[in-house]
DNA sequence: TTACTTTTTGGAACCGATTCCAAAGCCTGT
DNA sequence: ACAGGCTTTGGAATCGGTTCCAAAAAGTAA
């Protein structure tokens, strides 16, 4: 048989299609005589209302949109496996934008804000222009970003410069002073501005260490993989004299230089410390020290701020920070003073 | 301004709304001419059709749901993300329903194809009872299960009992003969079979070789984490005779048994050779040797199975196997007669 | 009881597409 | 020029909800 609908349960319950719609939305205009009535119809009937005319006659698509830029990098999937957690008992569905190239991403912070067919959209880890940013509010559509910033528009931010203080002053309290920075595609033709702010945030902490920046310690990744960062730490460590710490500015990356150690006869942590960035799922099972980023978090707040922008659209935009935190573990260690000079010679090259 | 709607267009292009709908879903019977008539108004409107209308009134949802559990582990991530890449041209959007206890999974199964929602639904390594895939064979729901059997349903499945069996015959040859298996999560209440199938494989292989199955050397971790999978290894590491190999049936659960190891003062490959399954991102980053199933393809491939029954949802349903092979990395070594007997000395417990 | 308010109810109109029938336009052959 | 067939077109009916107005029912005060 063909599904029920709502003038078959107003049939059966003797009343009409109004007071079922009402049944189904709590209205609270229906007396309890009657909403019983009409439930026992909707069971008997095993009625469940069609989403697409509820969505054509509300003028709501009950849909979220959600630009990730690579849905293979597991710290953006922790990121939406948040979001789609908090969307859980929300009447919202999620479509996915997977962002892989700059001409999609342009695409899709063109298009969805003009097009009327979504209720909210969440823009991950994309630095918006000025302009952009603008035409979005202006667009009306409710929109959120997270791990991005813009003044026009409501943002779960994470303290990128602070997180990458705490990752370097951890390594300096342990007396480490040759300290290299492996960046994460700070090229790349998205922008993404988290490796800046990490590399912003690791100078600062030198500095009030009264420790000079060396360019030549910046080692900048081309690409967010685990090979690009071991041949850039492999070159690091190649330098004389050699860093005696890594901060890599992702944990996928910080599994590329603990590579490039072991390709260099080089033990982690007694000959290196190695510290990432996100703290993802797997880093604590390779006990990699980190700095902890709310990634899930991330998603659930975002999400929830979007809910109150959809609800409040005229409301300003609001900034929700969030706060990273180190997590030591067992890839840094104290320097040895005594290590360095006989691992170079020890090492061939 | 309001968005535009399709009676728009047409008094816009000077045509009635039937030409401008043929338009939009390029019906042969529209004459060149009008075509374009109808298409500049469509830019110059700036003009995208409404999705629910079109929902509506054309009766699908252009909506497809899957019911995954665990959307935590990577391997199921990977297999999402095959279906989400697989999905990325098509008109359909997707639902997830993340699984993370009976109720949930049993609620899903019931309701999703009850409700005439749904174009299509994709339910991944969640075993069947004879009755439920019945019923739902029955529902009408177009369905494709991925990584699981039932014989009224179409499927991508995957041969574990044959990589089971992989992963055993590389340990027999590379001269081990105490292999240990650690089964995922076996009594786990989804009953999800790979463990067992895996298990089975093993057995095969040891019985090929002449090697009686050994009960203690069979670890049932209770769950699937890396935490889990680590104390289920030390255990087998205290027997004596300890195993000199151990098959762990996922790559996360090689980390844990890698940790064991690591705990006991074992080095692996020398001391121990550790080989597990799935292949996840991860497992190339951690030299991990370990059975290959095709994750992102069997989404990919479950996605394409369920377009075709889509299609022509009276064909019988399709099995499509996908194959699994051996990926040897650092993580497992020739068994060095010598060592184990010294190990056993020098090692303490 | 009556007059007036408040609560509850029914159902037509509407959301914006698709679909399909009837009609118009165009071609071809005689 | 016209019949007959094929292509192209217009637009009413439809999908299944929500919304809102008018009306019925119930409640309240006199």
């Amino acid at each position: 048989m063909a599904a029920a609908t709502i003038r078959d349960v107003a049939k059966r319950a003797g009343v009409g299609v109004g007071t079922v719609s009402r049944v189904l939305n709590n209205h609270p205009a229906v007396s309890p005589a009657t909403r019983e009535l009409v439930e026992a119809a909707i069971a008997e009937l095993n009625y469940s209302p069609n989403p697409s005319a509820r969505r054509l006659s509300s003028g709501k698509s009950y849909t979220i949109g959600i630009v990730l830029p690579f849905f293979t990098q597991p710290s953006f999937v922790e990121r939406l496996q948040g979001v789609v957690a908090a969307l859980e008992d929300t009447p919202y569905d999620v479509i996915i934008y997977n962002v892989e190239t700059v001409d999609r991403r342009n695409h899709y912070l063109r298009e969805l804000p003009q097009r009327r067919h979504l209720d909210g959209l969440l823009i991950v880890s994309l630095p918006l222009s000025d302009e952009e940013g603008q035409q979005i509010a202006r667009s009306g559509l409710p929109t959120v970003l997270i791990d991005s910033e813009h003044p026009a528009l409501s943002r779960v931010v994470i303290d990128d410069v602070y997180g990458g203080m705490l990752a370097t002053r951890h390594l300096l309290e342990l007396g480490h002073r040759d300290i290299a920075y492996v960046s994460d595609m700070l090229g790349s033709p998205f922008g993404f501005v988290a490796g800046k702010h990490r590399l912003e945030g690791y100078r600062q902490a030198l500095a009030d260490a009264g420790i000079p920046f060396r360019p030549e310690f910046h080692g900048a990744a081309v690409w967010h993989g685990v090979r690009e960062a071991r041949e850039t730490a492999a070159q690091l460590l190649r330098l004389s004299p050699r860093p005696t710490a890594i901060f890599a500015s992702s944990d996928v990356q910080a599994v590329g230089v603990m590579q490039a150690a072991q390709d260099a006869g080089l033990q982690v942590p007694r000959d290196l410390s190695v510290i990432g960035y996100d703290d993802i799922y797997l880093a604590e099972y390779l006990h990699l020290t980190t700095v902890h980023q709310p990634l899930f978090t991330s998603g659930v707040e975002g999400v929830e701020l979007l809910l109150e922008v959809i609800r409040r659209p005229d409301a300003p935009p609001r900034r929700i920070q969030l706060d990273v935190r180190l997590v030591p573990r067992q890839t840094t260690a104290p320097l040895v003073p005594s290590a360095l000079p006989i691992e170079e010679v020890m090492t061939p090259g």
